[in-house]
Parts: C-alpha cells; sequence; structure tokens
DNA sequence: GTTGTGACGACTT
DNA sequence: AAAGTCGCCACAA
C-alpha cells in the first residue's frame, strides 16, 4: 500500500473534531478511498504513536466501538471518549448533536 | 500463487 | 436483533 494513502489517511483522522466520531468508512471516503474501510483499521494500526492521532475517534459503523468487550482495546476507547464528553453505552455511542458536518457523521436518521 | 485473518461495511436472511 | 454473505485488500505464512 502506498504511504500517501496512509497518511490521507492520518490527515483525515485528525481533522475530526473533539467530542466527536467518525466511521472507518466515512474516513476512507475523507481521505479518498470509498470502499476502503479496512485499510483505515490497518493505518491505524501501523501509525507512529509519535502522531498522537485521537484513534479513538474512529468507530465502526452503527455507530459503535469496533474491538470487541472485554477487550483492553475497548475499555481504553470507551474511556477516552468519555472523557471527551461522548456516551458509550454497551460499546454503542450514543448521538449527542445534530452533526451537520458529513465527516463527522454518524447516520443521520 | 493461495489461504486465512482482520481496528470494516452494506445487504440479506 | 443476530447471523450470513459478499466486496474490499493488506499482510503473514
Amino acid at each position: 500500500m502506498s504511504t500517501e494513502a496512509l497518511e490521507a489517511i492520518w490527515r483525515a483522522v485528525r481533522t475530526i473534531p473533539r467530542g466527536q466520531v467518525a466511521t472507518y468508512g466515512a474516513v476512507a471516503r475523507l481521505a479518498g478511498l470509498p470502499g476502503r474501510a479496512r485499510l483505515v483499521g490497518h493505518a491505524l494500526k501501523v501509525a507512529p504513536a509519535k502522531l498522537r492521532l485521537p484513534w479513538y475517534r474512529v468507530v465502526g459503523s452503527g455507530p459503535r466501538i469496533a474491538f470487541p468487550k472485554n477487550t483492553r482495546q475497548h475499555a481504553e476507547q470507551s474511556r477516552r471518549l468519555r472523557a471527551e464528553g461522548v456516551t458509550v453505552t454497551e460499546g454503542r455511542i450514543k448521538r449527542r448533536n445534530a452533526g451537520n458536518l458529513d465527516e463527522m457523521l454518524w447516520k443521520p436518521r
């Protein structure tokens, strides 16, 4: 995979505002890689810690925490999101505002 | 080259 | 709601 794609993903993740989340699919689209949500997961996995990416703001469709329950990562992501005011219950994200921008979208309903 | 395994997602049962 | 199926593709074995 090209590093440009990885960097595009990292840049997209950086644009997610505090207190909001974006899905893997949305991040992929933002990075110009529609349909490649899995690549986003990979990009986050290999991202240098030095970048200090807000990886915890990236969630699965639902929107829900992508990690299985009872894993360290799941707990960690929930903790960090709650620390930013995001409500997480049983791995699900509760929507709080009207998600104006398409990027911090949670399914607009 | 093939296979299995994912920080995924949309759709269909 | 839950479980399959299929499309997507990077990576390791």
